[in-house]
DNA sequence: CGGCGTGTTGATGTATGTCAAGCGGAGTGG
DNA sequence: CCACTCCGCTTGACATACATCAACACGCCG
């Protein structure tokens, strides 16, 4: 007897079937068979069918389960709060999807089929007593920490207007010297205008109007490579409008 | 007696000491020093001084240890054939360094300090041994394959010039069909020219001028989402001009 | 004091965004 | 089977943000 081992979550993807992995098509180059090969737990892994345009998982869902992509493609992007959409990924088969919300619970970006996919599902349940049983805590916030750094470089480089990517960069460094214990509000930065424009993709001039502009609106004062943030709201907001 | 453990390799780093972590102001946070709270067989660790503009390693050097950040800040950078600089991150203290160069033994980019900066080294045999009895192989790859994807995203989303961009995305979707197995010179594009424009930062009439214009110039031809790739080595060099 | 690296500011050109109109394929309903 | 509509795509005209080039100001160091 079959049994749909993910639950009620799954509901409204259609199901496909729970087939083992040895007579999969991509069985050589999967790597959850591989992790389904180190475990005695479980034997099967169902898989689900998408047609066009329907949505695998929301951002802030909660974290249910990790998908693994069988054939089609799917998007990945999320959603910003002024509404519009950004774009992470194209995924193609043997690209692993949910990965991203192993440290929150829940998934960070949306994914939804281009075409229509087959995915295989592993329950994060199942996937984490395995990953508990295999690698130790440290190893999980590692390659978690540097899932969620992709993304923030994406949200960095994609915004369109100088303005944009010059105060996303100011908040980033401001929570860098934060989570070091340093004060958000005052710090020095260690990089010249030219590594900012370098890494911003933008010109070193650009970078350093910018920054003016940004100072005579009150929002920040520079001092050579001092930074003093004034206000971090009006920038936070100006980071979004991309 | 302190022995440096890492040898020759870091003969050009100036030797500071080796220390207990648990001594180490910033052990709490450290994933290196879980690391090594995890194996009976690393006691200390060697760390180096470096100065102001000093590599810690170069692009393309044998892969010998991984660093952490104790101090300062070192800005991490890839070399375009061309010539030219694109800095990938920043990293402040307690981010790890040389992960990217797990996957081939050598190190993908290149290091270099900021300001004064104090790292702790852990070799890459030790490193290695520690991993193999911890982790399984393929969640090493999965972990290295993600870092690698981060570092393509950056190159796609940095270039300046619209035609760059395209090319490099063209290049990218012929390679992800060819480890597919299918063709890497006639292939479907599964997403709209506004999915194309959001990922690469650019407007949708953008994509589709810059398209005809590669069909002008005889690089590909294009029927709707049909893409077939006439000139990959044209394409290649526009990729890189950024 | 003079030279150098870094940052600022100005003038100009250009690539790309934006707005708008039209085209063609795919799907729908008669 | 044909017309109709809708959506994705293309193309054009125009506006603009940014790159580029160039001159200059400032702090730093010898």
């Amino acid at each position: 007897m079959i049994v749909n081992l993910l639950g009620k979550a799954m509901k409204h993807l259609k199901y496909a079937e729970a087939s083992k992995c040895e007579r999969c098509i991509r069985y050589q180059n999967c790597v959850v068979a591989q992790l389904l090969a180190s475990t005695p737990y479980i034997k099967t892994v169902n898989s689900y069918l998408l047609s066009t345009h329907e949505h695998l998982y929301h951002a802030g869902d909660e974290l249910s389960a990790l998908y693994i992509i069988k054939s089609g493609a799917i998007k990945n992007y999320v959603t910003h709060n002024d509404g519009d959409e950004q774009i992470l990924n194209f995924l193609i088969p043997g690209d692993i999807l949910g990965l991203d919300g192993l440290g929150t619970q829940q998934y960070g970006s949306s994914a939804i089929a281009l075409q229509t996919s087959a995915v295989c599902a592993i329950s994060l349940q199942q996937f984490r007593n395995i990953l508990a049983e295999l690698v130790p805590g440290w190893l999980i916030k590692l390659a978690t920490d540097n899932l969620s750094k992709q993304g923030r470089n994406i949200a960095l480089l994609n915004k369109k207007k100088a303005k944009a990517r010059i105060a996303a960069f100011l908040m980033d460094m401001a929570d860098n010297y934060k989570s070091l214990g340093c004060s958000d509000k005052n710090f020095e930065l260690s990089m010249s205008r030219d590594d900012i424009g370098n890494y911003l993709g933008l010109a070193s001039e650009t970078v350093s109007r910018t920054l003016t502009q940004l100072q005579q609106e009150g929002s920040v004062k520079m001092e050579r490579r001092n930074v003093t943030i004034i206000n971090a709201p009006h920038l936070s907001e100006m980071a979004q409008h991309r």
